[in-house]
DNA sequence: GCAGATGATTCCGC
DNA sequence: GCGGAATCATCTGC
């Protein structure tokens, strides 16, 4: 095991314990105490969204309580280590010692022989370091992946995505401003618009079928909204603008659609069917208001 | 407790 | 960088 081939006197310092070494140390893992890794766990929070709440509360403290752990295990065991390491170079010096009383030994063999030793427990702190890292990373994985916070967007908010999804049926691409105008009147992020769309259009795809009902509600709701901005425009003698709340135009429609392959299925189910469906269920809607 | 729904993430291709 | 697809993790209704 100690053998000292192809032993360098000077070692370059690896890159790898560096780079465990450094996380260790961002962690709070390693390195001077400073609140059980608050501060990481703090950042981290940030970073994955997260609003500083009451149950944000707990599972930070909770955080902070299993980092603690992780860190005390990690320091005994180092601790372990440098304690059997100066052991067995004690121990391989006196066998040495013993040695020099039948063969000539120079102190530089000596030197060289607590150097390998120091190097094989050096390889087994970085096996430490390595799943202390690993810890951390599930730990923060754990506690701080936003998909555990996850929360249903409200009523009104699904709603307002769906009305803009089903009005658009035909590209349901909305443009950069279309989301932010969305984000806004949802209350959620940019980002949580995009999602929702991406979901949106791959589950209906999937399943149109599925999701016919609902299209229908909202083409009713669509056309009932249209029908009475309609009435109000007609009132004010100004052209009636369907869609106006839309920042896609028919022409980007058309080109866009055409680039994203949205199925035209649905395109016609949208043009024919859909406006069938969607004076159909007016008419119902009529005649259910008139009683 | 379970199945389905849903928001978020990741990987990949364009 | 965006969107599709698969997947994960959580929520919700039964």
């Amino acid at each position: 095991v100690l053998s000292i081939r192809g032993i360098q006197d000077e070692d370059p310092p690896d890159p790898q314990i560096m780079r465990l070494d450094n996380m260790l140390l961002a962690e709070g893992v390693s390195g001077p105490e400073k609140g059980g890794g608050s501060a990481a766990a703090a950042a981290a929070a940030a970073a994955a969204g997260g609003s500083p709440g009451a149950d944000g509360g707990i599972e930070h403290s909770d955080y902070r309580a299993k980092l603690a752990q992780i860190r005390q295990i990690y320091h005994s065991e180092l601790e372990k280590y440098e304690q059997a390491c100066s052991e067995f170079t004690n121990h391989v010096m006196n066998l040495l010692r013993e040695q020099s009383r039948t063969r000539p030994i120079s102190p530089k063999e000596i030197e060289r022989m607590v150097a390998i030793i120091h190097r094989k427990f050096s390889s087994i702190q970085m096996q430490l370091k390595q799943s202390t890292c690993e810890a951390v990373m599930i730990l923060r994985s754990r506690f701080l992946d936003a998909r555990r916070k996850r929360r249903n967007f409200n009523k009104q908010a699904t709603e307002v995505l769906n009305e803009y999804f089903y009005s658009h049926l035909s590209n349901p691409y909305p443009s950069e401003e279309a989301k932010e105008e969305l984000a806004k009147k949802c209350a959620i992020t940019v980002s949580q618009v995009s999602n929702w769309f991406g979901n949106k259009r791959i589950r209906y795809k999937k399943n149109i079928g599925k999701f016919q009902e609902e299209a229908n509600l909202y083409a009713v709701k669509t056309a009932v909204d249209a029908a009475s901005v309609s009435a109000q425009a007609s009132q004010a003698n100004s052209p009636a603008t369907p869609n106006s709340g839309s920042v896609v135009t028919g022409r980007d429609r058309e080109v866009r659609g055409a680039r994203h392959n949205w199925p035209s299925v649905v395109r016609v189910r949208e043009g024919l069917a859909g406006r069938f469906i969607a004076h159909q269920r007016l008419l119902w809607w009529a005649g259910r208001s008139a009683r």
